[in-house]
DNA sequence: CGAATCCTTGAACACCTTCAACAGGGGTGG
DNA sequence: CCACCCCTGTTGAAGGTGTTCAAGGATTCG
């Protein structure tokens, strides 16, 4: 998987390529940055941290001092509240960014951690504005990838105000299903990496559900689940389970 | 109220008072951004248009032309399901923005509908570049406004995750309190733009559940409401209801 | 191999929804 | 100005979906 060896520095093709089906990528490649102003973008980027399954990349309350770009593994995004439990924000694979609630407020108000061994680039914000002509359509790529994100957090918000807790569930497949398809990855088989109740925290639902749901999703031939391992095998009839204004990607 | 009343185009002192407690001010002048730039900014910004209670700012599907702050009145945004039903997905009061979500496609996949007499500002995000040097610092604020929008819809997502009927509408009075509050109005008594069967849409539940809940709160001396008309008695109390990692506002 | 964690399944219960009926205001037209 | 009507909001009762509690089974990892 080329995607998961980094570049070494200064590579130029090699860069390309371990990076285009990355967020970061259009991040970093916008039509009218050059190669030399990419050059000087690299500078400041660094590459290849790695984490190890439950590794903290930031925890709740650490300063905000880059964003973060998955090249490989994944990771989940949580919110401690005031009782101790955590709530599961989000998942991240690879070519999607990290840590932009927090470029508002430059303390991390979610923590991440990793949900198998992965790999991620630094890209140091407030260090962007050396770049002088760059940054102009970097931080417009930026914008929007956090637009991005604020429509997909509102798809969200729409499946977890009224829909039941089926519809959750087929929503959430679908959507990993179409990350992987983008990243190169089958669209209809797939590891989850995180546990049922990762998912259940996420979909506003009890693990106990997340069970049963998958139980009965196999009885009516939609997928089959062995363990982590998930097929699907019906994309149109779980399609037509959901009833959202946009795709949850 | 002298924050609704446009100032003159090149009245820059009028600009200043009329903003101050605007999102949009900040957007206009971070440290940095100097007077001339912000004349120039001040050229492809419209001010004042106006909407009666009823008329629509944009449609689903519109073609994204402009960012929008709310000047005075309030909106409130919402997406269309294949049913055809609506979700209310927020409301916007006075100094927010709206929009923000379409950057990314440039299509608007919410609606936005005046709750009441509203006037807004339209700003034509595509043509910040013609500002040259104002672009950068501008952008930098408007990553912050996305970085505070992407906060609050996170955690609108534990709200919705897992929280009960009580603990959301305790969360949804006290963030509108610290929203008129910051907005120099009254945090303990304010009018309610939105109907009932808004609240319930936006919070994830029947507006029967609503009305009970406010029986229940005024029984319990937590706040009065009279038709519209909200009166908060017990703020600490409300607070304590609450179990959310970070403020809603 | 044992321990811990993750996952599954069953049964009772709780919370919220749905359905239904009614009350009350506000706006409109006579 | 009043009467009417429609829409919004309120309240009650029944029902459903998902939760909670409990126990047992499976898998992984030291």
């Amino acid at each position: 998987m080329p995607r998961s060896v980094p570049a070494a520095a200064g590579e130029l093709d090699g860069l390309k390529v371990a990076c285009k089906d990355c967020n970061l990528f259009q991040l970093c490649l916008p039509v009218g940055v050059g190669d030399a102003d990419l050059v000087l973008l690299e500078r400041i980027i660094k590459r290849n941290r790695v984490l190890k399954r439950g590794e903290y990349l930031f925890r709740p309350g650490d300063p905000f001092l880059f964003i973060y770009a998955v090249k490989s593994g994944s990771l989940k995004s949580f919110a401690t509240l005031h009782d101790g439990t955590d709530q599961v924000m989000g998942f991240h694979l690879p070519g999607e960014l990290l840590g932009l609630d927090a470029v508002n407020t430059e303390v991390h108000q979610c923590g991440a951690v990793a949900l198998e061994t992965s790999s991620l680039c630094e890209l140091p914000l407030n260090r962007l504005e050396e770049l002088g002509n760059v940054v102009a359509s970097v931080q417009r790529q930026l914008l929007r990838v956090m637009s991005k994100q604020i429509s997909h957090d509102q798809t969200l918000q729409v499946l977890l105000s009224k829909k039941s807790a089926e519809e959750r569930l087929a929503a959430f497949l679908l959507s990993l299903s179409h990350r992987y398809k983008r990243r190169h990855f089958s669209a209809l088989e797939f590891q989850l990496s995180m546990s049922r109740q990762d998912i259940a925290s996420y979909l506003g639902l009890a693990e106990e559900t997340i069970s049963r749901l998958f139980t009965r999703f196999q009885e009516q031939q939609l997928m089959t689940v062995v363990r982590k391992r998930v097929h699907l095998l019906d994309v149109p009839r779980l399609t037509s389970m959901v009833n959202l204004p946009q795709q949850m990607d």
